[in-house]
DNA sequence: AATATAAACGAACGATCGTGTTATTTTTAC
DNA sequence: GTAAAAATAACACGATCGTTCGTTTATATT
C-alpha cells in the first residue's frame, strides 16, 4: 500500500526483510526456552512464523547460524534486562546484589522459559561447535561482568580485601545453578528462598572484619 | 503366572539373551556418558556392540525403555562405586564428607564422562515422560542419602543443632553443580580445587559453636 | 535327532531433519 | 510505471531416526 511505503520511508529504512528476520528470531527464541536451543528446527519455526522452512532457511543459511542468532539475541535481552538496570545501582556492593537477584529472578522464569546461559551450558558442554562457542562466549561476558562488580565491591570497602573474587564468582554462580537445578527438574519452588538467603549469607561471609 | 516362570528360569542360568542385553547396556552407557541420554541411538548402540538395529531393539521395546534401563543401571553403579564405599566410614561427618568427596570426583571424570544425574538434570528438565521420570527418582534417591548422611551428622554432634539439612544439601549440590559447569562448560580444571575449598567451608559452617 | 523356543538379522516403513534448486511473488529503486 | 532486487514459496534430495515385519540362525528341550 502506499500509505504504509511512505510510512516506511519515513522511518528511515527498515527493508522487509529485516522486520520478519526479526520476527523469526523472536519466535525462535520463545520456542528455545521451552524446548532448549536443541529443540530448535526449522519446520517448527516455520509453522510459529507461518512461513514455508524454505522461507525461514533462507534468512540465516544454516540452522547453526540460526542458532547462533537466537543467541545473540538472548545476550542483548538479557544485558537490557539484566545488566543495564544494575547500572543505575551505585557501584559496588548495591550493584553487585542487584546483578545477582535480577539474574536468580530471571533464571528461573515463572512457567516455562528458562535461562540460556545455564541450560545451553549443559546442551553443549559436550557439542562443539559454532553454537557452544557463541555460547561460551555470552557466558564469559556475564561471568567477567559479576568478577567485576566483585571486585569494585572490594575496592569500594564493601567486601573485606582477603576476599578472593574468584571464589566468590563461583559460589554465587552454583547457588543459581543450583536454584535452577531444584526449580526446573525437580520442581521444588521452595528452592528460590533457600538461594536467596544463601546468597545473603555469601554477602556476609565476605563482610565480615577478618 | 507365566511371569514367575520366567524370573524361575532368569535365576537360575542367564540364558544368552541377558547376557548380551547386559553388553549392549553397557556399551550404552559409554556412549551416554559421552554424548548426553539424547545422544544414545538404537543404531549407533547397534554399532557399537557388532549388531543390527533391530537386534538391539528387540531387547527392550522401544528407546525409551532402552534410556530407561541404562539409568537404572547407572545408578546400582553410582550406589555400588560411590554410596556402598562410603558406609565403611563411621555415620556421621566422616560419612558425608566421604559421600561428597567421591561424588565431586567422579562426576567430573577425567575425561569424557560426566554424571548422569547432572547432566541428564538438564537434559529432561522440560521433556516429560518416563526417561525424565527415572532420572528424578534416582536423584531424589541420592539427594535423600545426602540429606539422611547431614541429619545423622547433627544428631551425632559432628554439625550444630541449628543447622537447616535441607539448606546444606543444597549448599553442597550447588557446589558440585558448580564443579560440573565450569569443568565441563568452561573447560575450567582449577574449579576442582576451588570446590574442594568451599566444601570444607561449608562443613567448617556447619560446625561453628554458635 | 527332532522339535520348540529364543535371539538376531535384513530390509523397509513413515516421519522428520537440514538443505539445496528453482520458480514466483513482493518490495524497493529509478 | 517499470525494471532490478529481495523475499518467499514449492518441491525434492539424501540422511537419519525409531519401529515393524518376516525370516533365518542359534540355543534349549525332549
Amino acid at each position: 500500500m502506499l500509505e504504509s511505503k511512505t510510512i516506511q520511508r519515513e522511518l528511515k529504512e527498515p527493508k522487509k526483510g529485516a522486520l520478519t528476520r526479526a520476527l523469526i528470531i523472536e519466535s525462535a527464541l520463545a520456542i528455545a526456552s521451552k524446548s532448549g536451543l536443541e529443540g530448535l528446527t526449522i519446520g517448527n519455526i516455520a509453522d510459529a512464523v507461518n512461513m514455508s522452512k524454505s522461507g525461514v532457511f533462507a534468512h540465516f543459511g544454516s540452522r547453526e547460524d540460526l542458532q547462533v542468532a537466537v543467541i545473540k539475541t538472548y545476550h542483548e535481552n538479557f544485558e537490557s534486562l539484566i545488566f543495564t538496570p544494575a547500572l543505575l545501582k551505585p557501584k559496588g556492593l548495591p550493584r553487585l546484589k542487584k546483578l545477582i537477584d535480577a539474574w536468580l529472578k530471571m533464571s528461573i522464569g515463572g512457567d516455562t522459559s528458562s535461562c540460556f546461559f545455564i541450560a545451553g551450558a549443559a546442551e553443549y558442554d559436550d557439542r562443539p561447535g559454532i553454537v557452544r562457542d557463541a555460547l561460551v562466549s555470552s557466558v564469559q561476558t556475564w561471568r567477567a561482568a559479576i568478577l567485576r562488580s566483585i571486585k569494585e565491591s572490594i575496592a569500594a570497602g564493601h567486601l573485606k580485601k582477603s576476599t578472593n573474587a574468584e571464589v566468590m564468582l563461583f559460589q554465587l554462580y552454583s547457588i543459581v545453578l543450583g536454584a535452577h537445578h531444584d526449580a526446573r527438574f525437580l520442581d521444588n519452588p521452595l528452592c528460590i528462598s533457600t538461594a536467596n538467603k544463601l546468597i545473603k549469607e555469601i554477602f556476609a561471609q565476605h563482610q565480615e572484619t577478618k
